[in-house]
DNA sequence: CCTACCGATCGGTAGG
DNA sequence: CCTACCGATCGGTAGG
């Protein structure tokens, strides 16, 4: 009755949503709404927050009418969902493939903060900002899957301040001390504007240079 | 017609409000409904987020019917704001005695992390977490006097890292380094359960120890 | 995916 | 500060 909603690769089609293709609007060509909804839902959560949002504006920004995004989700919240799954997904993607390179500690350092100041500032890159903020409109029995990925992700972080501690370029890698670095460059979602002030090549050294000694 | 709706100093009871005294219900013998009020609407607002909650949810957790709120305030915006400004000036108060102090850097430090800390995380605290995380829901016209007090918070906490810097205590005070030391332990409004895991003075200890050389 | 719609809720107001 | 209320909007659905 119910299957997974979401495909867990962004690159591949949803099956479901497949089932009875309507015309291709203007907008999309190839015809992925659902991906549509997912883009144009983490812009204006992120805008509006999650109950500032209506599915009218949704449905408006993709140029469809109100009902019709119920075709796509069951419901508000599960576009919420799909929206924090989609930036996890990527990021921990990047994440992983970071972390098993072969960088000295202090390059892997740069190369992990840059990429996630890519995840959590970049135009267009609305999904993480929302997980962050957004997280209390999650209805409990979503949020499980989500914390699953989140997990994952904290675990690569973990394990990128124990090889900084290792070769004594921080002084502390507990729990609390990840906590400060990941909320340090997550609350910049709060203050940096692309395309204003520093670039994110620029903020990403300032970062590693103001947390990492020597 | 206009005049500023909200007092400076919290401690001294509003003019307008005053004006025509109710009945005192069970849950405030001294009358003051519209501290209230602000109080009750911080918390609504942290928890569930300003287009989360009604005026119906504020108006029955201090006892009134769902219209009555706005005897005090002119709209749901006001409420905002009043629950901004009253944080930002307990803050402010708190942050500029410390400053004025004379404490060495890294005790001044200690101390203001710690009442930092105590104004974002302290249970009954929500004024501020509501102004970090809630910005976008101030009209502009609102924001421009939260704004100037917040100014004032950011300048102190420059000053306090223009004489970390001096004393060598850390690297960089620049803008972006004040902003991530900030974000820091702003952040942690997300996280941090009072009462669960670290005491305050703990987190302070530990915020001060992973950020301060030697 | 659209049309047409519903029940519920919301911010706010008039008048006392 | 309450009573009584309004117009607007919202999430969601039936049926095609």
């Amino acid at each position: 009755m119910s299957t997974p909603p979401f495909p867990h690769t962004p690159t591949k089609a949803p099956k479901r949503a497949a089932r009875k293709r309507p015309l291709a609007t203007v907008a999309d060509a190839d015809g992925n709404r659902r991906a549509d909804l997912i883009r144009v839902s983490a812009r204006l959560f992120r805008e509006k927050g999650f109950d500032g949002t209506t599915i009218r504006d949704i449905a408006a920004e993709v140029g469809m009418r109100s009902g019709s995004p119920f075709y796509h989700f069951k419901n508000k919240q599960e576009i919420l969902a799909a929206v924090m799954e989609e930036g996890l997904v990527a990021g921990l993607e990047a994440t992983e493939k970071i972390m098993a390179s072969a960088q000295s500690p202090r390059e892997k350092f740069r190369t992990l903060v840059r990429s996630h100041l890519e995840t959590v500032l970049a135009e267009g890159h609305d999904f993480i900002p929302v997980l962050l903020y957004e997280w209390r409109s999650l209805p409990p029995d979503l949020q499980a899957r989500i914390i699953e990925l989140k997990d994952r992700y904290d675990l690569q972080w973990q394990h990128m301040l124990n090889q900084l501690k290792q070769a004594k370029l921080i002084r502390n890698d507990g729990k609390v001390a990840r906590l400060l670095l990941l909320g340090a460059i997550n609350y910049s979602a709060q203050w940096y504007k692309p395309g204003k002030g520093l670039s994110l090549d620029q903020l990403a050294d300032q970062t590693v240079e103001f947390f990492l000694s020597n």
